[in-house]
DNA sequence: CATCTATAACCGTTTAAGCGGTTATAGACA
DNA sequence: TGTCTATAACCGCTTAAACGGTTATAGATG
């Protein structure tokens, strides 16, 4: 039970929420994107994601100076269940909405730089 | 995405959660019999139970002196699918030990009433 | 009406989340 | 080595949750 109010939790917030269904909806993201994405900052993205590190939801990887992160390998059996019934109910015209800021934010990105 | 994450929380809470699961698999308890099998304060078990009914998961039914609760019938899409979900990963043992407990109190209540 | 019971609502306190701004770290690159 | 970039970690502050104890209310019962 313990575990499972854990997992509640680390859902419990829009901002996480959100995170998740971008990683889930592309698999990898690294952090510059979501905070971009998200319009928050940086300070923001980052404890978040360590958030759902922590509750096991994701993994990150180190690549130069980007760290991306995914949905975690080893999910628990009620994490699975958990995270695929939440992905289920995701509002879908948000989310599409971050889709083509991401897409456009991405496009800007491999011209200029993650800058602004 | 805001309700979404609202379910969340509510169900973010290891008295919440338990008090669902009992509800789940009576259908309906009255907020001694929680107060009991929780062994929680009345002033706790009422707080939660509204914050259950607040956020639209439960229903409530006066019955006389006592208060029914019971899953709510006009669930969102999104609450019905997360609640299902939990129903699921609900740890068995551990609600299996609750339901136990709430037999005996049940046999007692009926003989000695409300009270202890 | 007076009293008793089950529950809700309120109150003051404690604990935990969340936030932005700042500093520290790890790696790239001149 | 010095500097730049992406990210993490830290800090002080603010807001929100949760708690137990107490008081208020609705309905039962004598």
């Amino acid at each position: 039970m313990r575990d499972l109010a854990q997992t509640f939790k680390a859902l419990a917030d829009e901002t996480r929420l959100a995170m998740l269904a971008l990683i889930l909806a592309r698999g990898e993201l690294c952090v510059c994107d979501l905070t971009e994405v998200l319009s928050i900052t940086q300070s923001k993205a980052s404890r978040h994601l360590r958030y759902l590190k922590n509750t096991g939801l994701l993994d990150d990887r180190r690549d130069g100076l980007w760290v991306h992160y995914r949905v975690a390998k080893g999910l628990t059996r009620e994490q699975r269940a958990i995270v695929t019934a939440a992905r289920r109910t995701f509002d879908r015209p948000r989310l599409g909405g971050l889709e083509r800021k991401l897409d456009a934010w991405l496009k800007r990105k491999s011209r200029e730089g993650c800058k602004p």
